[in-house]
DNA sequence: CGGACAGTTGAACTAGCTCAACCATAGTGG
DNA sequence: CCACTATGGTTGAGCTAGTTCAACTGTCCG
């Protein structure tokens, strides 16, 4: 069962061999639930695991003394956010669920021998972690170079087309479980900002956020007002197939 | 020579080995000079080989539809920028050289071998690549989180204190080959308000930016002043040796 | 001597922040 | 069933950090 979504996990960053397939199948590790704002690992810690979204939404924050957070990443399902806690001692971010989740727990031990046995799926789950850091870049560029509403604009790409190439997307909508408290977070923006920009873009007519939920109207010019190109997610379809 | 680099590089993201270290030693690559402005990898191309410092400073950066730049990093000698070309088809920035350069051009395949004879290498290759992921997030937040005079001390501590790792320091002072105008590009402000910030952080008598030397006065009280933490460098020694 | 590049300064402007209300909704306990 | 509270969204008004534009200075180099 966590074998399977392992796979799947891994099948959306590359090719998996039947083999390979097979030996990944095997791993076991451990379901957990999640509770609305629990964190699943903290800084400052040494997790003996790693992390894969089952169900639910979750985010990557660090926090600063004066007590502002900044939000690294967003994770959907399939995601695996804490992959770094394999050969980094201490995580330097913290992970919490956004909505009540379901994670698997892989202890790392688990993970090592089948890189041991299976040196294509240790490719793999590297290849996984180089997309989260050029991520990270992107976020950095977005939140430094773009105006508020470029920089809304851009993230909901973002989302939309993770959530699509993840099979989450229904009609034109995702989920997007977020405060706008939260996007603030994420994009450095303050709260009423990110309300008065979020009012700006929904008169756009291309995008909305409400009740939790992304509606994409015009994904195209979306994409141009955000200046958002999806090569930075490597994505394994390439982006041709994205904007459908 | 080339080993020798890649095994110095090693020894300062994690422990090696006798036999690994042998292993490394035994890397032949390539040694190319670079002129100063010269992109070494290019955004949307697929590099066979990665990247090892010897000698001079490199920035990675993103160019925008827009003309603007986002610098995502700078590098040191004994720096390895480019690892994740490894795994991922296709670069999402652009590293150059800032000032005339040496680095070495490591085929993948021959890192790839030395991989699946050493496994112990290849883990702390990665470790190095998520080292990076991990300064990427803290820019992400210094940029996003910090004021101008914050983030710019931010900046300073970061690189006297990696400066430092390296051995590269030489009495309270350590190139820094920038101009302002790629300060600017690195913090996500203007030419013109770096300059003015750099007076205000000039008069504090904490530090000094000029003729590309980087000079810190009080590593301690900058550091607080940009709430720098060493942390997310992922130092081997730990930061105790670091605020000496 | 001239031209390119980097740093510096001034003045006007604006995107986004701050502070302080107020409103809507949903859950909770009596 | 209603009052109470907590959370999240909305609005207004004044403020400030950082931008923009445009000029000027210094320095290196051919």
């Amino acid at each position: 069962m966590i074998g399977e979504a392992l796979a799947k996990h891994l099948c959306r960053v590359g090719e998996l061999t039947r083999e390979d397939r097979q030996a990944v199948l095997g791993v076991k590790g451990e379901v957990r639930p999640v509770r609305r704002h629990e964190d699943i690992v903290k800084t400052g810690s040494s997790p003996t695991f790693s992390v894969l979204l089952l169900r639910g939404f979750l985010q990557r924050y660090g926090s600063r003394r004066d007590g502002s957070r900044q939000i690294h990443s967003f994770y959907i399902a399939g995601d695996a956010p804490s992959l770094e806690s394999i050969h980094l001692d201490r995580m330097d971010s913290s992970i919490c669920a956004i909505v009540s989740s379901e994670v698997a727990l892989i202890p790392h031990g688990e993970l090592l021998a089948l890189f041991a046995q299976r040196p294509a799926v240790e490719a793999l789950v590297w290849r996984s972690s180089l997309s989260q850091s050029s991520l990270f870049r992107e976020w950095l560029t977005r939140n430094s170079r773009l105006p508020a509403d470029g920089a809304m604009a851009h993230l909901f790409c973002e989302m939309y087309v993770r959530s699509k190439a993840a099979g989450l997307v229904d009609q034109n909508s995702c989920d997007m479980p977020l405060t706008q408290e939260m996007l603030a977070d994420a994009l450095g923006l303050t709260g009423v900002h990110v309300n008065r920009t979020l009012q700006s873009l929904r008169e756009t007519g291309l995008v909305d956020h409400k009740a939790g939920r992304l509606y994409v109207h015009d994904l195209r010019k979306l994409a141009n007002f955000g200046d958002f190109d999806p090569q930075y997610l490597h994505l394994r379809n390439g982006q041709a197939a994205v904007f459908s």
